[in-house]
DNA sequence: GAGGTGTGTGTAAACGATTACAGATCTTCG
DNA sequence: CGAAGATCTGTAATCGTTTACACACACCTC
């Protein structure tokens, strides 16, 4: 069906090899001989098939990205950013999604093989070992806010305890005292970390009776319910630090609904920055994530460890997150001069 | 370096054939003999490499999507789109993204060759000659809201047209009578069938004098921008139509800062119906266009034609848009019967 | 004119799988 | 018992490239 070297070389009266070292810049052809060759490959349609000539290279100048789901925000930000410097270095991108059970997120590992000369794994529920099992020895992989396979792999995370940690000492200097955290899903590795440093920001304040939690899961309807318990709440907060910002967002949804005032009344915080924070009313202050650049760096670490070879260290790197203040959390409640320092960060 | 089927062979101690047959599931092997095999394999982590297996079985099982970026809602929306098609009919993904000349989309077209069995492409700026000069004869490619291309290959598009004539209509029967457009780019395809829409909706007032139109660029500075435009003319319009989302919310902002009431005084439509929408205040009446199903649609049109072989004849869909009414254009100013229809819509 | 050095080109062996074909072994039945 | 048929397995060709190696020829040098 398709044309293949072998007919361009029928075409152009010459070996394979000739035109394959026309159409690669490679080795010694004689300049008429190769104007002949590549007349008769435009002529004749020729494309070189990428899975003969990568079988022979061992390069497929691709990179394979394993996600749990395509929906949302954070996933397209973040292929956006491996794609970037994918295709600056000159590397292509096989995206694989929705591995909803483990079979098949094996499944889909194993499909690589061949197609694709390292991997980016985003994928919580697909350990390690799981991973080893079904890729050849050695095959390069970056690891993308993934617990475990310390070691093994190469790995990045963003810094969400940091990002917590600074998110809480700002409502601090604003002067809050009792902040509230509304937590992410039990078993998101993201949530649990903030958490975690929403708990060590706490107890830096020698305040221990201050730090109340609630549940929820990231979703927007949780804040939106939370906002009924936290009113309940024996003593209320003056401030609300919620594990992502569609959780805030609900929260703020359910506070206007009850004619509470956002900042007036209760500080609100998200964790994110996604692009509708800056939109809500009141705009919502978050810490920023920097996706893009998390793809970005995956990308440049797996080919960095492609072209260094099997003998690399492996790296485990932290990507920093920004405090971003906008008015949900409000001016100063308490000294001016803590305020004026609070809200230098954004 | 990674084990081929040749080591397992030799671990089981039987032929190559006899370990692709176990391995695929086809012709009888004895039990014994393939559980060998499959110990061996299991054994040796080996994974079957899908380049040496593409070549001779002339399947990928991949699909290829060309897109001119990889920014924004629209993109990632129509990628989950594609993806969750392609995944459940067993397809994987390699995307190519941010093609900005000419010579590096060609590029990029001829890297999908022996790698994809089919292309869904996006891109504006790659006519049609210039995909069939870089693709062996009958490739099946699915084009995605781009001109040209009639009758060569498949095409998709949404119906800019008739979503913008249902939003003019819609305003018409809350009682506006001099509504302006505020246009996208002019190259744009999906803006000048926007602008046709909102021409032909207008004529059909028969009141020519009504049509106002202002230029814009589909950012959200430039609907900013033309607010100032908008309120010096001379004869004010009551309501503006914007030829997407963004301008849309610029405008909206531009409104505001200057104390003028939406949809009081004004009112607002936009058209892509983007999350953000829903979140400004007022609520954004919109158009939405139903992104993922593009995306799914645009799969399985090409997944239909790879099963179907070459003789398949060319498909051209149009995939309807849906008028969402919410606060931004206000309620009837006219007849309230008027008014009662005008917000079944949504 | 023998022996180098460079060019330009062809032959054939990879790469790692699938599969048509044939051969070997085992059943079954007249 | 022998032939037919079923079952199992191996040999080798094939997919479309790249590339090591060999070869042919021209030119130069001693």
């Amino acid at each position: 069906m398709s044309v293949t070297i072998r007919e361009v070389a029928r075409e152009a009266m010459v070996s394979v090899a000739t035109v394959s070292r026309v159409l690669n810049g490679k080795g010694p052809v004689h300049a008429d001989t190769a104007r002949r060759i590549r007349s008769a490959a435009k002529h004749l349609h020729y494309v070189p098939h990428g899975g003969a000539r990568s079988l022979i290279t061992r390069k497929t100048t691709t990179l394979g990205v394993l996600l749990p789901e395509l929906y949302g925000e954070f996933f397209s930000e973040l292929i956006r950013g491996i794609d970037v410097c994918a295709r600056r270095k000159g590397y292509h991108l096989l995206v694989s999604s929705s591995h909803s059970d483990r079979a098949e997120s094996e499944e889909m590992v194993r499909a690589m093989r061949g197609r694709v000369d390292g991997l980016i794994v985003l994928s919580p529920d697909l350990r390690a070992h799981t991973l080893k099992a079904n890729l050849p020895e050695q095959f390069p992989v970056v690891l993308v806010n993934t617990a475990g396979g310390r070691g093994a792999f190469d790995s990045l995370t963003i810094d969400n305890f940091g990002g917590a940690v600074e998110m809480v000492r700002h409502m601090v200097a604003l002067g809050h005292r009792r902040i509230a955290f509304l937590q992410g899903p039990a078993v998101n590795r993201d949530a649990f970390e903030r958490l975690r440093g929403y708990r060590e920001a706490m107890a830096e304040t020698g305040n221990d009776e201050a730090t109340m939690e609630f549940s929820g899961d990231f979703r927007e309807e949780s804040g939106y319910e939370a906002c009924r318990r936290i009113l309940a709440s024996r003593r209320r907060p003056s401030a609300v630090f919620a594990a992502n910002d569609s959780m805030a967002i609900g929260l703020l949804c359910g506070f206007q609904e009850k004619g509470i005032g956002v900042p007036q009344d209760f500080a609100i915080a998200g964790f994110d920055d996604i692009p509708i924070a800056r939109y809500v009313t009141p705009p919502l202050t978050s810490v920023s994530v920097p996706i893009a650049e998390l793809g970005a760096r995956a990308a440049e670490l797996l080919i960095a460890g492609l072209e260094a070879g099997p003998g690399r260290r492996r790296r485990r790197e932290t990507l920093p997150t920004r405090l971003v203040v906008r008015s949900s959390c409000g001016e100063s409640r308490g000294e001016r001069s803590r305020s004026a320092s609070g809200t230098g960060y954004g």
